[in-house]
DNA sequence: CTGAAAGCGCTAACAC
DNA sequence: GTGTTAGCGCTTTCAG
């Protein structure tokens, strides 16, 4: 740098304000100054910036290894989440750490290396968050704690897209609806969109005066397959299913197949903020309210790197919605009503 | 760090040395130093360090925006790669660059952020390697080019993996076998894994005596499913079909159940290189081999550190096998042959 | 094994 | 508008 300006025979800070527009510069002198650079193949140091400004313009995003393991719907928003950090000028560092590791946490917000983080998979009551607060990091959220009042953050908007699911298929018809959740080990740590799922899926079956049957089922097509046979004794009036457990889906579909009965002849399934890519993986291919993925990375990022740059107020709070794609896994509530409950089990 | 010197009583350099172990400090004074550390509640500043040692302890994934669309099986990759970096104290940032931008790359490689690259989805002529290694910046690939002999990566055995699949059907009586390649533009565009697997097969039916059709297909079920009804037409005989492109397998067994033929009763579906998540999902679940993404990631963090913390020699070269997952798609050639080809069309 | 001091490459007062 | 200069917080010679 000291050589640029030399080169273009002005003063090192002068390279450093057209560099960063920080102040002024003379249209001429910019010039002479670019033209320097470009001979020289000047580049400046990302660090050395970073020490001296106090600002890295790196952020991290803060993802756990999820018990639930990572999909597709994870990845879009990872891309698009360092998509959006890059054309801010922005760096992503990934930082895979457990939910409850709060001891390195701190050593990662703390080393200077970041101006901020968006956190993602946050419980409602999140010991992160706390930390996070206390240590006055600046974050945004994926997803949101209970008491999220003065923190920003960007969800999905699990009470809505539920009680659209839930009148989706009353709207077909169907008087008895089920609802497949996440894990129950998920629905107790308090995982907003499950908690968040049930409460809604309760309130608008009863709204609606139709009969429900909830369950937590862990996220496996085997776990999948078992509760619906368990359902499908059980709420022999059963025909509708909101599923809100990607890999429990493909179970239940299994299940049904198994039974003899056809989807959406006999029943209807309907997922929930299940990718795109894996719907269109089952047969038949399943209608789904899919999550924004990568809306909710880019406006994470985005909130997070405005607040970093002052370029808005401290709080941005957004609530997203799925977006419904009827695919072949719903149709109206057969004439007859529910078939018979025999035949449950696989031959 | 001053200020831990001083209530250490020590100098400067000695708490720099006690840190990061660069020269032996007395068993006593790192004690009293590491005491100061805690007192004061000292995290060394990573920007500063790094800009002293010239070393950032930061590397980069550099991962294109693909074509084919993000998976888990990248997921896996990401966060594998993510928690290897960590182990090794080390942090991953996240470069999502177009294959083709070399500009960018030039600019983000040089700004000093990062010690060295891991790149995926490399192509068997791929300018940004050139660009690596002229810039002399240490890079570990993911894939490999088609001239890779002095540089280090870790990819997938393409061509044992698809010659264990063709054997596989083959082993299972099966005389006439397919391929479903990814699209012709990724062939094209000289993507190794299509160039390599094609080649394989082409081979290994040949070595076999195995009747062969080969295809490039959009990653899409609306193309798996229109290339299967052209391939049962064109090929009556075909009975077992190898399938390395994920979303034209859940158009195959769509169509197949269309023509109200049985997998695998009628024909047998084998994937290739798709993740055990999405395999899982269709019915019935694929008989797949799948990548051990995850072990790729570890593998191309881990030399890629190794040789920037000259723990290694510059080279190590890797190939790994995909896993042989038997499910139920897979199954012995029926004993009157293929069924005839009637009933083609969906009704 | 320890200490003093010269930077690493840049930014941001402060003066002009 | 532009120039001077004191750091940012650490590493690493070099001398002891």
């Amino acid at each position: 740098m000291y050589d640029v300006a030399r080169r273009a025979g002005v003063a090192v800070s002068t390279v450093s304000y057209a560099l960063n527009g920080t102040r002024p510069v003379g249209k001429e002198t910019a010039a002479r100054i670019r033209r320097a650079m470009d001979e020289l193949d000047y580049r400046p140091n990302a660090l050395a910036r970073g020490l001296a400004s106090k600002r890295s313009r790196n952020i991290a995003l803060i993802f756990p290894a999820l018990e639930r393991g990572l999909g597709i719907t994870e990845m879009e928003f990872v891309s698009s989440a360092a998509e959006t950090a890059s054309e801010n000028g922005y760096h992503l560092v990934l930082w895979s750490t457990p939910v409850d590791d709060t001891e390195l946490l701190t050593r990662l917000t703390r080393d200077g290396l970041v101006d901020g983080v968006v956190i993602m998979e946050v419980h409602l009551a999140d010991e992160r968050i706390d930390l996070l607060r206390r240590t006055g990091v600046p974050f945004c959220m994926i997803g949101r704690t209970a008491d999220c009042a003065d923190d920003s953050y960007a969800d999905i908007d699990f009470e809505q897209t539920t009680r659209d699911a839930v009148r989706h298929l009353a709207g077909l018809g169907h008087t008895t609806i089920g609802f497949v959740n996440h894990s129950q080990r998920s629905f107790d740590a308090g995982y907003g969109p499950s908690v968040r799922a049930a409460e809604s899926f309760a309130r608008t079956a009863e709204e609606l005066g139709v009969r429900q049957v909830s369950r937590c089922c862990a996220d496996s097509p085997a776990a999948g397959r078992r509760l619906w046979r368990e359902l499908v004794e059980r709420e022999p009036d059963l025909t509708g299913l909101v599923v809100m457990n990607e890999r429990a889906s493909a179970g239940v579909l299994a299940a049904i197949a198994e039974q003899g009965a056809r989807v959406p002849e006999d029943y209807s399934i309907l997922s929930v903020a299940s990718s795109e890519r894996v719907a269109e993986m089952t047969y038949p291919p399943l209608t789904t309210f899919h999550p924004p993925s990568a809306e909710l990375g880019r406006l994470g990022v985005q909130t997070l790197i405005d607040s970093l740059d002052g370029r808005s107020g401290p709080l941005v709070q957004k609530l997203l919605p799925c977006k419904l794609v009827v695919r072949e896994s719903t149709g109206p509530r057969p004439a007859g009503g529910a078939r018979p409950p025999i035949g449950t089990e696989a031959p």
